[in-house]
RNA sequence: GGGGGUAUAGCUCAGCUGGAUAGAGCAACGGCCUUCUAAGCCGUAGGUCGAGGGUUCGAGUCCUUCUGCCCCCGCCA
C-alpha cells in the first residue's frame, strides 16, 4: 500500500513538472510513514517539505498543489494538509479491515517475507567454552542467537545455526588440573590448587564423576571415568564430555537448538590450522620476532601487530579462529553472523585481519558481528559477581528452574543487544505473575478462551461469515487494533534487518495491551451476530500475529493460563 | 592513553533508522469483577531526553566537543 501510494505521489509530481509548477530536475527519495496519532490518518507523506525549499514554494501550498494533482486511488479515502506540511492519508474501511483476511489466510506464514531469497547465512552463537556450565550471559546469547535464527528464516534465508565448541588449548588444561586437583581432595584454598584454576563446586562433581568411574553421555562422546587421579590425559577427556553433557541439558532446558556442533580440535586434527598459518607465511604478512610469530594486522586496520605462534610454541586463540572463519568461507556462507558477548570485541578486528591476509577474496566487512552488552545480575538488590574462577556462579538452568524457560528467554531478547541487562533475580522470583511474558500471554489465552465459550452459548463461529461482516468493526479500539496487525510484517523485516529482535518483543506488548483494552471495552459475544462473527475475526487475528511472534522469540503461545 | 557501547520518568527499559503533543512496565495514589479468565481495564502524578555547540523546514534520533558508567586493548579464550 505504500508503494502504491507512493506511486501516486510521484504520478502528482510528473504531473506538476509537466504543468511548470515545479522544477524539473526534483526527485526525492518519497517516503511514506504510518503515523503515530489516529487523528493523522493512516498514512502520512513529507514530500512537501522535504521539496519546499528545491520548488521554492511554502510547504503547505506545496502539499495542497500535491494533493490537487494526486489521481483518486481506491482505498484512500481523504487526504489532508497538516500540520507544517504534511499530508495525511485517510484509508477506507474496507482497506483496514483487509489485514483480517490476509493474516487468516497466511496464518502461520503472516509476518514472513522472502528478502533473503533462499541465499545461505550462517548464525554462530553461544559457542561456550567446555570449562563451566552456562551462565546468565550465555543466556543472552542463546536467546538472541536463535530468535535471530527464527528472525532470518522467516525472511526467507537457508539458516543454519551453529556453536563453535572450545575442545583445545589452554583453558582445557586448566580445567583438567582444576578436576585432577578436586580428585586428589584438594580445595581451592589449599596451596596445592593450580593457578587459575576453576574453583566452582561443579569442578567437584566432575571429579567425582571421574573417580566413581561413572558413564558420560553426551550428544557427541561418550566417556567413562578411568578413576586415577595420575591420569591427566583420562581426567581432560571425562571432563570435557561431563561439561558438554551439561551444556546439553543446559540448552536443551532452555529450547535452544544447534544445527551445527564445530570442534576447534578438529581444526588441528585436520591441518586447517598449520594450513592456515603457511597461507599467510606464503602472503608475506608475518615475521618472526623475540622468537615469536607475528601477524601484521595492523595493515588490515589493527592498532597493533598480534603474535600467531608463541614462543613457547603453542598457537594463540585467534589462529584457530582464522582457521574456523575460512573454514565457514569454503562452506559457502557468504553471510555469516556471529552473536557474542561485547567482551569477545577486540577479537573482530583480529579475525578480519587474518581473513584480509589470507589474500582469497574475502570481503572486508566479513563475518557480521552482533555483540551484547553484559548481564548484571542482582540478588537482594546486590549485584551477583559472576566468575567462574572464583566459583560465585548463578546458571542458566538455576534461573531456567525458578522462572521459567519462557519468562527467561523473553528477559533476555526483549531488550537491544546494544543495552546492558540487569537481570533482578527477585523480581523475577517473587513476582513472576508479573511478568511481562505472561501478558502476551494471557492475551492469546483470552481469545482461546472466548471461542471455547462460544461453543457454551450454543454459537458458532465460520472464517467466512467472519470476513464478510468486517464493516461492523468500527469502534475506535478496533481500528486501532488492525492498525497494529497490519504493521506487523514490517515489524518482522526490520527486526531482522538490524538483527534486534527485541523489537518483535516490543510490539507483542503493544499488539497485547490494545486487544486486552479493546477486549475490556467491547464484547466479544454478543447476541448481534454480525458484529460477533466480525469481533471473532479479529479476535482470532490476533491470536494469530501473537502466536506467530511468540514464536520468533522462542517463547510458547498457551490456550489456557 | 587508544577502541567499542551507553546515558530518556524514582527503578528497569522502548522510541518503528530525521517528523506532528517523548511512551510502556514496575513503584505511588484513586477507581472497575452476580456479565466472554481481574495474569485484565480506566484515571492521577511523575521529564531541561547527561551537558555544550553544529547540520535543516524539523533532532531523543545525525556530526562534534566534554562528562559519567560498562566492556576491551595478553605470547589468556
Amino acid at each position: 500500500m505504500k508503494e502504491e501510494l507512493s506511486q501516486l505521489i510521484q504520478q502528482a509530481l510528473d504531473t506538476l513538472v509537466a504543468e511548470g509548477q515545479l522544477p524539473a530536475a526534483t526527485r526525492p527519495g518519497i517516503t511514506i510513514d504510518r503515523t503515530r496519532d489516529p487523528s493523522h490518518g493512516d498514512l502520512a507523506s513529507n514530500v512537501a517539505l522535504t521539496l519546499a525549499k528545491t520548488a521554492g514554494k511554502n510547504p503547505r501550498e506545496l502539499a495542497g498543489l500535491i494533493c490537487a494533482a494526486l489521481p483518486s486511488a481506491g482505498f484512500v479515502s481523504k487526504t489532508e494538509i497538516a500540520g507544517p506540511g504534511f499530508i495525511n492519508f485517510f484509508l477506507t474501511s474496507d482497506s483496514s479491515q483487509a489485514v483480517i483476511g490476509r493474516v487468516l489466510a497466511e496464518g502461520a506464514r503472516y509476518g514472513c517475507s522472502n528478502t533473503g531469497g533462499g541465499r545461505k547465512v550462517q548464525v554462530e552463537f553461544v559457542s561456550a567454552n567446555p570449562t563451566g556450565p552456562l551462565h546468565v550471559g550465555h543466556g543472552r546469547g542463546a536467546a538472541v542467537g536463535d530468535s535471530l535464527c527464527r528472525l532470518l528464516t522467516a525472511t526467507g534465508w537457508d539458516v543454519s545455526s551453529e556453536f563453535y565448541y572450545n575442545d583445545a588449548g589452554a583453558q582445557i588444561d586448566n580445567l583438567a588440573l582444576s578436576v585432577q586437583a578436586r580428585a586428589r581432595g584438594f580445595t581451592p584454598d589449599d596451596p596445592e590448587w593450580p593457578d587459575d584454576g576453576y574453583r566452582g563446586n561443579y569442578i567437584s562433581d566432575v571429579a567425582g564423576a571421574y573417580l566413581a568411574g561413572e558413564q558420560i553421555d553426551a550428544k557427541d562422546r561418550h566417556v567413562a571415568g578411568a578413576g586415577d587421579a595420575d591420569n591427566l590425559q583420562a581426567i581432560r577427556e571425562l571432563a570435557v564430555a561431563y561439561l558438554r553433557r551439561e551444556q546439553d541439558l543446559d540448552l536443551k532446558a532452555f529450547a535452544v537448538h544447534f544445527d551445527h556442533y564445530f570442534l576447534e580440535s578438529s581444526l588441528y586434527d585436520s591441518g586447517a590450522v598449520e594450513k592456515a598459518v603457511a597461507q599467510l607465511i606464503a602472503r608475506g604478512h608475518t615475521y618472526e620476532h623475540d622468537g615469536a610469530l607475528w601477524l601484521r594486522t595492523t595493515d588490515f586496520g589493527d592498532d597493533k601487530d598480534r603474535v600467531m605462534r608463541k614462543r613457547e610454541g603453542g598457537y594463540t586463540y585467534f589462529v584457530p579462529d582464522i582457521a574456523y572463519h575460512l573454514n565457514k568461507w569454503q562452506r559457502g556462507f557468504e553471510r555469516v553472523i556471529n552473536e557474542q558477548g561485547a567482551d569477545h570485541h577486540s577479537t573482530i578486528t583480529r579475525v578480519r585481519a587474518g581473513l584480509q591476509a589470507l589474500e582469497i577474496g574475502i570481503p572486508e566487512g566479513w563475518p557480521d558481528y552482533v555483540l551484547h552488552q553484559m548481564v548484571t545480575v542482582i540478588r537482594e538488590g546486590k549485584e551477583v559477581k559472576l566468575s567462574k574462577r572464583a566459583g560465585s556462579y548463578l546458571t542458566l538452568r538455576d534461573l531456567i528452574e525458578e522462572v521459567g524457560c519462557d519468562a527467561t528467554r523473553y528477559f533476555l531478547v526483549a531488550r537491544a543487544p546494544s543495552s546492558q541487562l540487569t537481570f533482578d533475580i527477585d523480581l523475577a522470583l517473587s513476582q513472576s505473575n508479573d511478568n511481562p511474558v505472561y501478558y502476551i500471554q494471557y492475551a492469546h489465552a483470552r481469545v482461546c478462551s472466548v471461542l471455547r465459550k462460544l461453543a457454551e452459548h450454543g454459537w458458532d463461529w465460520q472464517q467466512e461469515r467472519g470476513l464478510a461482516a468486517l464493516d461492523q468493526l468500527q469502534e475506535e479500539h478496533e481500528k486501532a487494533l488492525l492498525r497494529r496487525l497490519d504493521q506487523y510484517p514490517e515489524v518482522v523485516a526490520n527486526a531482522a534487518a538490524a538483527s534486534e529482535p527485541h523489537r518483535v518483543a516490543n510490539y507483542l506488548r503493544e499488539l497485547a495491551g490494545e486487544f486486552h483494552t479493546c477486549y475490556n471495552a467491547h464484547k466479544v459475544l454478543t447476541e448481534d451476530q454480525a458484529l460477533r462473527d466480525a469481533r471473532l475475526a479479529l479476535c482470532a487475528a490476533v491470536r494469530q500475529v501473537i502466536a506467530n511472534g511468540l514464536d520468533l522469540l522462542g517463547v510458547s503461545a498457551p490456550e489456557a493460563m
